[in-house]
DNA sequence: CCAAGTACTTGATGAGATAAAACATCTGCG
DNA sequence: CGCAGATGTTTTATCTCATCAAGTACTTGG
């Protein structure tokens, strides 16, 4: 509660005129949206920095283990047949494959090779690289914003 | 945007189990990730009840008053000749008019129809209602979450 | 006035998304 | 057991969105 009251004091004291102290419910979900726009244009552009789509570095980053086409399809919120093409891409150039099912012939598991390994670790990095943003909040203004989200989040994955 | 997610999530895996007091700034940027994923699924689906993509309704949604393609192109980060198609489809569908610039025969100014103005508003209305998230927070807290936001929206857009 | 720059469009190309349908395989129930 | 229905994958068609290259129309500054 003290770490609240000190934050608010912060913030007025740099806010200057223009913050609304009062923002709406529509302010507060424009700004959310405007920041994680801005987050996965990031992973974007450093996932382009290595030749692939966001789409694919998605992807090749949930490929921890054999992963079932089906399974892809589900991670990604897609259509199964969308994931068909996808997952050509990546296996033409030698970042991915695809081994039959050792208990289901109908399933293709999906595998990331050494090399498409090596790429997404790089993109991570360079994600980490490039978010010095958070660097800009202190200590207890990073504890008052992760407890604030971390209430937001519950609610707003009911969708997922 | 959810293996982004994951990704991250995998990034901080040093991290041991959470620490709510003392977030690391992956976990900030996990959190901040998961929330504009929900929000962005929830947006895309809100759009799709009137019959929008994400892009056509990002769209709608910038066009408070008269913009030129140009300025289009420029807030939507891409390229001018892809506004051309976007427009044109908003367009078919009477949702947004083309109007020569009064200064520069060369501008067409993009202006949002009646009809546009009330689908944009309606897919703002079912995002709120869907967002009963935000009702979660009294009044300080929403002020308090605006304004760290706030902060950090400039040091992400720096990459453009 | 004219060269260079700017605004917009067109056309080619490619990724990603969905829907419908084909095909092989698995499963459960009579 | 055997078959009907469900499931996993791919193909094909169609759309939107993204880029690039080129072309037209207009503006601007030397």
């Amino acid at each position: 509660m003290s770490t609240f009251l000190r934050t608010l004091d912060r913030m007025s004291a740099t806010a200057g005129p223009a913050a609304p102290h009062r923002p709406t419910k529509l302010q507060l979900l424009e700004l959310l949206a405007a920041i994680g726009t801005a987050q996965w244009r990031d992973f974007a552009a450093a996932a382009a920095h290595y030749g692939l789509t966001s789409t694919q570095a998605r992807v090749l980053a949930e490929l921890k283990g054999p992963v079932p086409m089906r399974g892809l399809a589900t991670l990604l919120v897609c259509d199964a047949s969308n994931v068909t093409g996808i997952v050509d891409r990546l296996e033409a150039r030698g970042l991915v494959r695809r081994e039959p099912s050792p208990v289901d012939r109908r399933v293709k598991n999906v595998v990331a090779t050494d090399e498409g390994r090596d790429v997404i670790r790089r993109v991570r990095e360079e994600m980490q690289a490039t978010h010095g943003a958070l660097d800009t909040l202190d200590e207890e203004e990073g504890a008052t914003l992760y407890a604030l989200l971390e209430r937001l989040r519950p609610t707003m994955e009911k969708d997922a």
